[in-house]
DNA sequence: CACAGGTTACTTACCGGACGGTAACCTCCT
DNA sequence: AGGAGGTTACCGTCCGGTAAGTAACCTGTG
């Protein structure tokens, strides 16, 4: 019934222990999915029986969500003041990002896998996900609308699609280039596409495809 | 030893049996992934044992291949004759697929469980898209190149990248769509963001982004 | 046309392995 | 003393795959 509320002291050293099995789980279900990934395979990694990992973390789903909210913590812990930036400021953030994760495949592997796992029947991501991604979106499009009230356009419904667009194609380049990293340039083709979305938001253009 | 081959006829039935399976087998490696998906929960679906879809598949492996397969076929029969069209053709056939897929969530799911989990350390399926999106990026770039060279631009890395986003952009919504059909418009963004991409192969445009 | 023989299309039964989770126990540290 | 941080052992479940058996079906032969 109790999860070490009001328990005794912890060791000092479990704090580092536990970072450990967060680090290990992740290059676990990066490299083998959430399902396929053991828990024996992550003791492995630290040096402990799987039933040690338990101990740590009740369950394997626990396990799961610990890791998901450690990731989004180093990510917010790279921003300057913590704050997250607005206006033409968070582009600029979203683009260092992805210069940023064709340097780190592992957990960019981890949240690829994970995120369309999640679309799975009863996937205990799934809720994490969801959330996640209208958070996402909410703030782009908020970077969206600041930069259109300077120019004095207004399109909402342009925004919303824009929005969703931008973490669309970072995500689907990522799949891509796990998949083949000398065919996709993951930072260059990001930058390009984000530029191109902006763009079409800020000034849009009739274009040559008409309908079919 | 003999897979069947110079054996006696197979039945007549048989065809449409093998059809009704791997509809079944989508539908679960969709909802379950291909790992988390039984080959008992495939055969419940269409009345039979586990063992039966062994017979007619031989493995979990080559019926996940099959499926894979299966789906290829279908969406090139739906071209009209099996021809792939270029310049600003095929993105219309692109938009048109889209608009398509809004409708047919359970394909679209397959499909991005699937080609995630591909991602994963010694994946059946991993050949199978990487060769895919080789293919497709190909096919998208020639595409670039027909509608270039008629307007008298010429940047092959600018048509790499664009081809990549394209194909990124539309699997990205897919993902971000199943989460939350209400919170996205899958055929609408996709679109936009096709257009967007496109237009800013054919017209460059300096952004107000520049370097952080 | 009848009737074998062989093949197809399964089923039932079973195997070996892997998995998450639990319980009991030990042993350090505080 | 007693909890924190493990280990070992075990359980029940589920999985893909195989082997053996069976009924239905097709086909070549007389």
């Amino acid at each position: 019934m109790e999860t070490g509320r009001s328990g005794r002291a912890p060791r000092p050293q479990t704090r580092a222990r536990r970072e450990e099995i967060l680090k290990a789980a992740v290059a676990t279900f990066g490299a083998k999915g959430y399902h396929k990934g053991s828990l024996t395979e992550i003791a492995d990694q630290v040096g402990m029986t799987h039933a040690g990992i338990l101990h740590h973390f009740g369950s394997k789903d626990a396990l799961l969500m610990e890791v998901l909210e450690y990731r989004d913590r180093s990510d917010v812990a790279d921003l300057p003041d913590h704050h997250i930036p607005g206006g033409a400021e968070l582009f600029r953030h979203l683009v260092r990002t992805a210069f940023l994760n064709a340097q780190r495949a592992g957990i960019v592997q981890a949240f690829v896998v994970l995120s369309a796992e999640s679309v799975t029947d009863d996937h205990p991501a799934r809720a994490f996900f969801e959330s996640r991604y209208a958070t996402l979106r909410g703030e782009v499009a908020r970077a969206f609308r600041v930069m259109c009230q300077e120019q004095g356009i207004n399109e909402p419904d342009t925004i919303d699609k824009a929005a969703a667009s931008i973490l669309a194609v970072m995500d689907g380049l990522q799949v891509q280039w796990l998949l083949d990293p000398a065919a996709v340039d993951l930072a260059e083709a990001s930058e390009f596409a984000i530029e191109a979305i902006v763009a079409q938001v800020l000034s849009p253009r009739e274009l040559p495809l008409g309908r079919a």
